[in-house]
RNA sequence: GCCGAGGUAGCCAAGGUGGUCACGGCGGGGGUCUGAAAAACCUCAGAUGUCAGUUCGACUCUGACCCUCGGCA
């Protein structure tokens, strides 16, 4: 198994791509936004309007399939990949780590079946993580309790939490302390109803042949890329994008529409900022993120880094 | 040139009868990360236009100067 991972708009795909020739391989997308359909142009998937999404499999409300995508290597040649796991779910459906190591783990067998090599791509740490290091799934999201915190203050989340388990409480660290979502999914965890059900922990410990991650060698090549790609995104109709999705109904509250580059469209298609003013968020927010990705990535020792 | 308003960190911006020299937000640096992660959250560092004067003490008062923005010329 090989994985590319690293930080936003290093160009990972094409890395990826040139092992896909290299090994054999097909690409599996490991990039939380990606999975969701009609998000193309903002989350900058490596697909035309040429190419059709081949249906596999249907499991639960999942899309599970792949595009077939033809590369040029020169007049004469000409490669043809496959990259599974965009386009898993609506917009507005509920998508989690959890989901996407079942869909990945179904993937890699059926690769590994036709003896190819399968390939991660993408820049989602939390999803890579889970994927090869493991994790403990015992507690599945309750909704409408969710529904219920989210009106509730940190103060108030934290009383509950300390009622329902102190010494967990105690040992949240000051970040994850202050944090509400992350004090939900605890109080979820703890709350009675859920507290009976069984560990379904799978012991995982995958270890990648390649593992590379890509990142800026500086903060000033960072905005020079960036700054390019979102003008880019801007002139093959990012904004269009945006509306249509709104015109379908989707909301800008739906988990798919909480990505970088609708936030900040959004808001400028809502008259509350310029369209200038959007761009220049979008890509201050593309930058941060990176600075977030690294962060996050750097405590993974197995990575080989290389610079762009 | 005259009249008015104003100059507080990279940007926006609050303040006070002179007394721990100053509220916030954005941006910036550094972090957190066990089913929402392109999310959410924590933390740190930055400032009173210039020169004089009054005063025990001025970012706050006075004067001059330099800029900026309106209006009149």
């Amino acid at each position: 198994m090989i994985v590319i991972t690293g930080q936003t708009a290093t160009g990972k795909t094409n890395l990826a791509l040139k092992y896909a020739q290299k090994y054999n391989g097909e690409l599996i997308n490991f990039d939380s936004r990606q999975v969701y359909k009609h998000l193309d142009i903002i989350t900058g998937k490596d697909i035309s309007s040429k190419n059709q999404y081949q249906l596999l499999k249907k499991i639960n409300n999942f899309d599970i399939g792949y595009y077939q995508i033809e590369i040029n290597q020169n007049q004469s040649q000409t490669f043809s990949i496959k990259i599974w796991l965009y386009d898993i779910v609506k917009p507005n459906q509920y998508f989690s780590s959890y989901e996407y190591i079942k869909l990945a783990q179904y993937i890699i067998k059926d690769i590994e079946k036709r003896k190819k090599t399968p390939i991660f791509v993408g820049g989602t740490y939390f999803y890579l993580k889970h994927l090869l290091y493991g994790f403990d799934y015992k507690t599945p999201p309750d909704f409408k309790l969710r529904e219920k915190l989210n009106k509730k203050s940190v103060d108030e989340l934290q009383k509950i939490l300390l009622n329902l388990n102190k010494d967990v409480a105690l040992q949240m660290n000051q970040s994850d302390w202050q944090n509400p979502r992350r004090l939900i999914r605890k109080i979820e965890i703890f709350s009675l109803k859920n507290s009976s059900l069984k560990s379904k922990k799978e012991k995982i410990n995958i270890k990648p042949k390649i593992f590379i991650g890509l990142k800026f060698k500086n903060r000033e090549e960072a905005y020079q890329k960036i700054k390019q790609r979102v003008e880019k995104r801007i002139n093959q109709g990012a904004i269009n994008e945006a509306k249509k999705l709104l015109e379908m109904g989707y909301k800008k509250t739906d988990p798919g529409l909480q990505t970088i580059g609708y936030k900040q469209i959004i808001e400028y298609l809502e008259g509350k900022i310029s369209k200038e003013k959007a761009i220049e968020n979008w890509i201050t927010a593309e930058i941060q993120y990176t600075k977030r990705q690294y962060t996050f990535m750097k405590k993974d020792k197995n990575i080989k880094w290389e610079n762009v």
